[in-house]
DNA sequence: CACTTTTTAGCACGATCGTTCGCTTGAAGG
DNA sequence: CCTTCAAGCGAACGATCGTGCTAAAAAGTG
């Protein structure tokens, strides 16, 4: 007979990767523990475990849940705004709303902060993310290129670099100092980076 | 007799420090143990845990000391340079060199990642330190505004928080992506920034 | 209903965590 | 030479770490 289509186990595996991946936005992805996990979650540490081959599997699929997570608040809505300005505009307002809710945005800030100098799996698994996603904004600023919004001798790669930065100070000040005058900043960094990729009139 | 200004106890709790604070910008602040610590300092646990009463005091030692090495390296050379946009330039070219070499830069940062969302004596620290070296950069900023080299309406808050960006885009993609054109990104984006903030000719 | 497979709990393991305590040691002071 | 004292070591503590093994409970299937 067909098995049904999600399994009781897959279930509780995705409920437990929730958990985990908000635990780790807060506490950073090394210092999650399958301990405090299964007490989170009302579960037995090795009921839990049974889930997940290893520590590291489990670190592992915490963050492709926060890439997915990121990639449907963030990425995905971008894609279906219309091509040019008007989609990097969307990318950035999405990526700002993501970095005040917290979730899967910190988890990679702090990760990246973690595991710079810890080679490895996890840390290759998040050098490809990074690099996916810059690859990502770049396109879409290529596409306002071409779609004449921004100056053709704009360089893409530079502008992903430059929107990350004012993200990741954005995040510093809002999470770290808790200044309220974050987000206005962020949004005035970004209106002069974007003043400064526009095609002259 | 008089004692040596320095007993045995101090040197040897300097020459800890040292080691804990080189690893703790490698693994982070939080991931810092008394046992690893021991044994890369060939000493005993206990022999080594006499000199701090607590591991959140060591923690908070190595803080203090990353902070000293960090306005050594950085603040104290920028500011014996001459007033306005070069002690800006002189601070940032420091700053990146802090950067590329890792140490208290690292420490900074990955310590802003792990303990922006878990309250305490640390985060206060943190907190403090951060508020203190922005103000250091305003300072800078303004004194650039007052000798005529940046234009009298520029924000300096907006600048400390825009070259805190490209440092920290600088150093994700410098330690994490290895990526060798980061520097270069770097400067340019600190050209820009300077070239929007000058004052009209 | 019985039966099979999947899912979970209980328990135990070696290692390591932060921390305490008492002891040895080596140098300084009288 | 004897005393004193700072400095460091060794052993041990309770707790928790990640990880297996086994049995019970639950879910799915006929």
């Amino acid at each position: 007979m067909l098995k049904s289509v999600v399994g009781k186990g897959e279930a509780t595996r995705q409920a437990v990767l929730d958990s985990a991946t908000e635990i780790a936005s807060r506490i950073g992805l090394a210092g999650l523990t399958i301990g405090s996990l299964a007490t989170h979650t009302g579960m037995s540490k090795s009921g839990l475990f049974a889930h997940f081959q290893s520590k590291e599997s489990l670190q592992s699929q915490v963050l492709a849940r926060a890439r997915e997570q990121f990639v449907d608040l963030v990425v995905r809505p971008a894609l279906a705004a219309p091509r040019g300005e008007t989609r990097v505009r969307e990318l950035f307002e999405r990526w700002l709303g993501a970095g005040k809710a917290g979730a899967s945005c910190c988890l990679f800030v702090s990760a990246a902060g973690e595991y710079d100098d810890q080679p490895g799996a996890i840390r290759d698994q998040l050098v490809r993310d990074h690099l996916d996603f810059f690859e990502s904004v770049e396109l879409m600023f290529r596409t306002g290129i071409s779609e004449g919004d921004f100056r053709a001798d704009a360089d893409p790669a530079q502008f992903a670099h430059d929107v990350h930065g004012i993200m990741l100070a954005f995040m510093h000040a809002h999470r770290l100092l808790g200044d309220p005058a974050a987000e206005g900043r962020a949004r005035r960094a970004f209106d002069s980076l974007l003043a400064a990729a526009r095609a002259p009139k």
